[in-house]
DNA sequence: TGATCTTATATTGTATACAATTCATGTCCG
DNA sequence: CGGACATGAATTGTATACAATATAAGATCA
């Protein structure tokens, strides 16, 4: 029944993918996140057109913006390959976001209203009874989880972070080791939203910033865990 | 002799120019910047290509960059337009940059070197020369505060914040009352600098960033004062 | 052998023609 | 009159041909 994990149609958060442009930016996001591409690896336009199955123009509006992304990076003849990040720069992308996603809790705790509590409460349920199961269904999860953090990104009204943020959160390294997360991460991660609905209603903004900083901070450690903790791996 | 203001070339930051839709997007940003573009102005790409001197491609690939900094915005229909932001946006632009030129001096702190100390002394005599004299030169101090900002960011060694930064700081915003500062306030970011070059000096990256964060939000007061601070004007 | 220049190939950058969409105008019908 | 619909113009989206540039391979000469 959960075995269809959403493959590279994320019409929800994105644009109407009608054009040809979308489509592109989806695929080629899809080959970077989900496929296999591979870190440093080398791709050409013409490549990335097979992939898309539209014609050059389209796949170079979606290159440029996975180059912002910084998914894609151009090397000086403006050769393209797929983003190899050093682990300083993946260090970094966690303190930037956990700034950045405090920030924008402060501000959603300062334009909460009781529609935006129940729907936090709604996704929050759902992530809750994935993340309880004797198996946890990490699909369910993840799904939930973003939708949590979107609702706050909307509730924080605030163009630029809803520009800046995305895409320091759907990224390679993350969704690698989404899988390796234990159970208590997953349990935890829904204690803290619950925390944070809590400082929602009380209209915390310090207390709502506080318990998101410690949110992300601890899904850094996690990960940090998984990937560098033990060299006997 | 400090007569001819910087007009459109900004090779110093940016690529090399040569190609056409580098020159598009430099003279479209200019246009937006320092050029008769207004705040919810109509475009057509057309017309962007007139100013540029290119053909569309190029110019849909600089519309897309001035897009990504939020110089541009597309409505609903594709239709482009100079952007206008609420007040509350142009706070918020002052919030993240504090938070990010903040991160990036703590990070700048924690590699700053001898020849780096040097430049940045460099820089700021050069800042402080053209603050202190009877009419202070604007357009020096405007480049050597940026020279300043630059150095630091170079120093912070993170490819996002590079990336980040540099659309939070030269804002249409922000350089049409560059020339309202009072000189009170250059010499205090004068001062500033000398405060955070002391700061880098001494290795302390709490003090640094404090500093920083004290030196935008001042800005942003400065700003504040002289776009909403009287009614009377 | 090895270094440099030359030439061929591959890749990216630009212009233009055409398709698809959106906007504006005016007409028809109620 | 007033609103829904149709038609034309304006604008954006896509494909393709061509130009410019970078890489790679090979030839020439010391």
């Amino acid at each position: 029944m959960a075995g269809d994990l959403p493959k590279a149609d994320y019409c929800a958060n994105s644009r109407c993918m009608s054009r040809a442009s979308e489509t592109a930016y989806e695929k080629i996001r899809s080959f970077i996140l989900y496929g296999e591409a591979r870190p440093g690896m080398q791709l050409t336009e013409e490549l990335l057109c097979e992939i898309a199955g539209v014609s050059r123009t389209p796949v170079r509006d979606a290159v440029q913006r996975l180059e912002n992304e910084m998914l894609l990076v151009r090397s000086a003849s403006k050769r393209l390959s797929v983003a190899d990040w050093s682990e300083d720069e993946i260090d970094e992308m966690f303190a930037l976001r956990a700034m950045l996603e405090c920030h924008a809790t402060e501000r959603a705790a300062q334009r909460m209203d009781a529609g935006g509590l129940k729907r936090l409460r709604e996704v929050n349920d759902l992530l809750t009874g994935a993340v309880q199961k004797p198996r946890p269904d990490v699909a369910t999860f993840l799904e939930a989880n973003r939708q949590f953090h979107d609702l706050i990104l909307d509730y924080a009204q605030s163009p630029r972070l809803s520009k800046l943020l995305p895409a320091l959160v759907e990224q390679p390294v993350v969704r690698r080791t989404a899988n390796q997360y234990s159970g208590e991460d997953l349990i935890q991660s829904a204690k803290d939203h619950d925390e944070l609905i809590a400082a929602f209603a009380a209209g915390d903004q310090d207390w709502a910033g506080a318990v998101m900083t410690s949110h992300i901070r601890r899904a850094f450690h996690s990960f940090h865990l998984a990937t560098r903790g033990s060299d006997t791996d």
